[in-house]
DNA sequence: AGGTAGCGTGGGAGCGCTCCCACTGCGATG
DNA sequence: CATCGCAGTGGGAGCGCTCCCACGCTACCT
């Protein structure tokens, strides 16, 4: 890519050293260009600007690592079995969110599963090394060791989907109680009235917040029979769920689903009860996924700005690890039309605006 | 985690040297009993394992990097802006694999984003300054660099999705062409005779050994014609692809789609022209992603072993960069089910089986 | 008996950086 | 005119490891 100039003796690649005799400067004085410390005269950087160019030289950063006492990385921690967050799209668009935000960044990604009680171990062990300089966590369960690791070992994290109103770790996350309110309301707007609803696994924050919005939204219409039926996110529990409404409550005439594989579920059961969508009752999913636009009828669904969610975490994390970052600025704002909060410990909580996406199904 | 036991002075984590005082021993030996090397007396390697579960030492990576001149780590490089294949279930499943895999080794994956031309600047920063042991890499175009590149600076790499039949990296794939095969031979013990197929890109070496797949399956039972219209792996090619067909050659009877997406779009286009599914067309599709399981009806499709295929990835690239790799014994052999040859440069090739999943669309 | 393999071991050198202290030279100050 | 402050710079020390040479010792050879 760059010319690779003279190369004088040492067959391997460039040092600071070398750098420094080409530029007929000090290694001191290269370390502050290539650093970007101000206490430099610019004819010193441009030569050494020229030096390096000309040698084509690159950092070592296992060097740099040792003599400063940094990584310049920061791990994503992958809960691998937990098949709901690792799914499409979320993962990768987060991924992609995440990446990007990045690519302003010296900071380089590592990926950590944490699947099996081996790989857990491994975590712990990386993490005590501080091999990293801060975690980006994704969908963790209430009951997780790892959060309270992490606070123990004081390394700055970020998780996406708190675990409670009460998140110790500075959080992103979705408006759940926005995204279920206006998935309600939506069905209010329609005419329906009774409105069912069939629930995540309620011992993750997200889906709680769900059930809020969807009783706030009928609470604020008058509305008072609430038709609640517990689901666990899976295509089996969305059925079985729907069954249980279906029987309990045959004249119902709308449905919001927790998720959108769960609202596929409960379609399966609505087309063999002989009811038709959304003639007889009308359908809202929850993630806007790919099943929701192949859906038949398409489902209308909440789409949550996971993208966002991942450029936001970066975010986050970089006022949480505090100092430069890299070429970036002062890390950017808040993403827009989020709010944010800060909490105990002082740290910051995100939540970013859903968006419902209305299709046939309702 | 594990007990702290009494750290003397010194703040910060235990040090090779203090495991080596405490075991009273001196640092080479303790260096030697951390890497495993045979040359330590037993009783020597129980004291200095007891000191280092005492202290709770991990060995600092990054002088271990700087000292050793490797780095143990690998980089997936992903090519954000190339929608397929860091699309849905590809990506994560591929993820799944390989972190499966590398759960027996030291390495530590470093995910890399490859979208904007700066991204890929600094990948070649990355690569030039031999940042990681090797490189994995997903769905390359065939006249991308980034090979060259990496042939040029002798950096180990698997690519998965080989660019053509003489791929010069060691490659791991699926079986497109069986996998098309037997979608076509599945159709033909269905009755069916004039069948079409949507192609992706024909840029894609994958897509092209789908049509001779295809192409053979129909030679074989002596079907003459084939009705072929290239699309590009997006809904909207499907769409159009399919309403080409069906101008062309009204009375097909089936309809053999190079991805699920495109299946989807040539589902609207027959539901359009009235045509039902299956009884009139037969709908066959390629990948077996979400879509095809939630379709209406369920598509028929071929899946690909993706998951195998990430493991397999690690396999080739193990064997790529040789050496010891941490824990792992001699890497494991080729996956079950797959056919490895060897090609120009030595490197392998590795070819996964595939599989039809029947559904009700044909 | 002396010679000589090796094994198991200790520790010096050095990987390429950053940190920081010391030094120079200059203009501002008393 | 001596003194100070400070921007700009050079280079020593050291980060925690691996590599490798040298050393003592035991066992075996001639």
């Amino acid at each position: 890519m760059t010319g690779q100039g003279a190369r004088s003796r040492s067959a391997g690649r460039p040092t600071l050293e070398e750098v420094a005799a080409r530029a007929g400067v000090g290694r001191g004085t290269v370390s502050r260009v290539i650093n970007g410390s101000p206490r430099v005269s610019d004819s010193t950087r441009a030569a050494v600007e020229a030096a390096v160019a000309e040698l084509g030289y690159v950092p070592n950063t296992a060097a740099r690592a040792l003599a400063a006492n940094r990584t310049d990385a920061i791990a994503l921690v992958v809960p691998e079995p937990e098949t709901r967050f690792f799914a499409e799209p979320y993962f990768s668009d987060m991924l992609r969110g995440v990446g990007s935000e990045l690519a302003d960044t010296e900071m380089q990604l590592l990926l950590i599963f944490a699947g099996s009680d081996r790989e857990r171990q491994r975590l712990a062990q990386y993490l005590a090394a501080h091999r990293v300089e801060g975690v980006l966590l994704v969908s963790v369960h209430a009951d997780d060791p790892l959060p309270d690791l992490l606070a123990a070992l004081d390394i700055p994290a970020v998780i996406s989907g708190p675990r409670s109103a009460e998140e110790t770790l500075a959080s992103v996350d979705s408006d759940n109680y926005g995204g279920a309110r206006s998935a309600v309301e939506h069905l209010l707007s329609r005419g329906r009235r009774r409105i069912a609803h069939i629930t995540g696994r309620l011992d993750v924050y997200g889906a709680q917040r769900r059930v809020d919005g969807y009783r706030d939204a009928l609470e604020a219409a008058g509305v008072r029979e609430l038709l609640l039926e517990q689901g666990d996110f899976t295509e089996e529990g969305g059925r079985r769920a729907m069954s249980a409404l279906l029987s309990r409550h045959p004249d119902l005439d709308a449905v919001f689903a927790g998720s959108d594989v769960m609202a596929a579920g409960a379609r399966q059961v609505l087309r063999e009860a002989g009811l038709r969508i959304p003639a007889d009752v009308a359908l809202v999913g929850y993630d806007d996924s790919a099943i929701a636009r192949h859906m038949e009828p398409p489902l209308t669904s909440v789409r949550q700005p996971i993208e966002s969610m991942g450029r936001a975490m970066i975010g986050l994390l970089q006022a949480e690890i505090g100092g430069e970052w890299g070429a970036g600025g002062p890390g950017g704002g808040p993403t827009s039309g989020s709010v944010v909060a800060v909490g105990a410990g002082g740290h910051r909580h995100e939540v970013l605006r859903t968006e419902l996406v209305v299709r046939e199904s309702s």
